[in-house]
DNA sequence: GATCATTTCAAACGGGCGTTTCAATCATAC
DNA sequence: GTATGATTGAAACGCCCGTTTGAAATGATC
């Protein structure tokens, strides 16, 4: 390993990167990747070892260092308030603000691998479980717990469910970006600002609603529609 | 073209239904997808014309019903109230259901068809594009219309981005199911009623909310903070 | 400046891809 | 039953895929 990074490894990461997140991983061919990156097409299996590899390669880039703020981020708000309850906005917004910073990254390119996290679950779904099951897990936890603490009347099953809406409406919001553009132009999907101020007080008070009351779990319990 | 419907496209739309979600578009031969639905390889081109054809088919299948329904619930809900605002909780609610029905028809397949829309935006954007703007932005746009009207006091911006964080819950809530199942099994992705029964408030108190303060939008502009 | 590991390069490999072909089969109407 | 059109079938087409190869170029070490 030469203690100077190659600078053709990570214009493979960067044209990959754009590419797949363009036409998708299975439609996308090593021998693209390395034309648009100026690059031998050997290059790949050499410093990849496979198109496996680099997919790989392509999400851990981003991931780490979204991963390492968001621990340092609730990790800062733990200490800060020891054993009481941290404040809902900041929970989430401590969260948000990492992703956000990934979003505004355009010239590294950011901006674009945001659109691949939707593909994670399909695609390249092998990788992302990996991924997942190692770092993101945990995290995700932390901020669980942090919100459980500050939102104790809330059942832990209903809490669940809103982190999964919280965390789509986060990607749609600042990964996602299609809808707007077609909305009239009332909204500039590129205003990463714009869509954490918009996204905070949204996700906050969603967190903050009353839990619903919940139907009979039971088989053909069918309640009566108002 | 013959009067009874071909039982060969049938199973071919729903065997490549079913390995499009599971491992992408571009992953999924067109020689996997006969040999599951036990069909002759010509099939596909000779019923749909080539691959994108197919692509084109599987999501129109499902995609019509729903644009369909949603439009229906909001004509009912517009001529039941006229001129007067329309709840928040039954313009949501009647957006969801469809997306609910669709996610819960697990024997037509509806189940796995959901995890497809999330690739919509990458591997099948030229398919998805065209959909969306011959009938989608219509049925959003007359919802976003019964929204602005039941929240006059919402800026418009304002509205858009909610709409689009509502899309990115209710894909995640009703089409993703991944992350619940990573988290200490409280709550079963599966559970479609408890998905609407838990987006519903989750949603309304998210579009509720008070508009956020924005920034000032010029450069170096900051604003003095509260 | 010879040695050695690292990196680049052009060319080729076998294999799987989407598609086409054309004959065989089926259903239907005469 | 035979003609007709719609469907299915087996085989092949050319193309592009991911990967491998071995030699050339590069750069560091002594």
């Amino acid at each position: 390993m030469s203690s100077t990074h190659s600078s053709t490894k990570e214009r493979i990461l960067s044209a990959a990167e754009r590419l797949f997140a363009e036409a998708g991983i299975g439609n996308t061919s090593l021998r693209l990747i390395t034309t648009r990156a100026r690059v031998n097409l050997a290059a790949v299996n050499y410093h990849f070892g496979s198109k496996d590899g680099l997919v790989e390669a392509v999400y851990e880039r981003r991931l780490g260092p979204v991963t390492r703020e968001w621990l340092a981020n609730i990790e800062n708000l733990e200490h800060e308030y020891g054993d009481r309850p941290i404040p809902v906005e900041r929970i989430v917004e401590s969260f948000v603000r990492p992703v956000a910073r990934l979003a505004s990254d355009e010239n590294r390119g950011g901006r674009i691998f945001t659109r691949l996290l939707a593909q994670g679950y399909t695609e390249a779904r092998q990788y992302f479980d990996k991924l997942f099951s190692s770092q993101y897990q945990h995290v995700l936890d932390r901020y669980r717990q942090s919100l459980r603490t500050a939102l104790p009347h809330l059942p832990p099953g209903t809490l669940c469910w809103r982190l999964q809406f919280l965390l789509g409406a986060l990607t749609q919001g600042l990964c996602g970006g299609e809808l707007l553009r077609l909305m009239e132009g009332q909204a500039d999907p590129n205003d990463t600002e714009r869509a954490v101020d918009e996204l905070i007080p949204f996700l906050v008070a969603g967190l903050r609603a009353e839990a619903p009351r919940l139907r009979e779990s039971g088989p053909s319990t069918q309640g009566a529609l108002a």
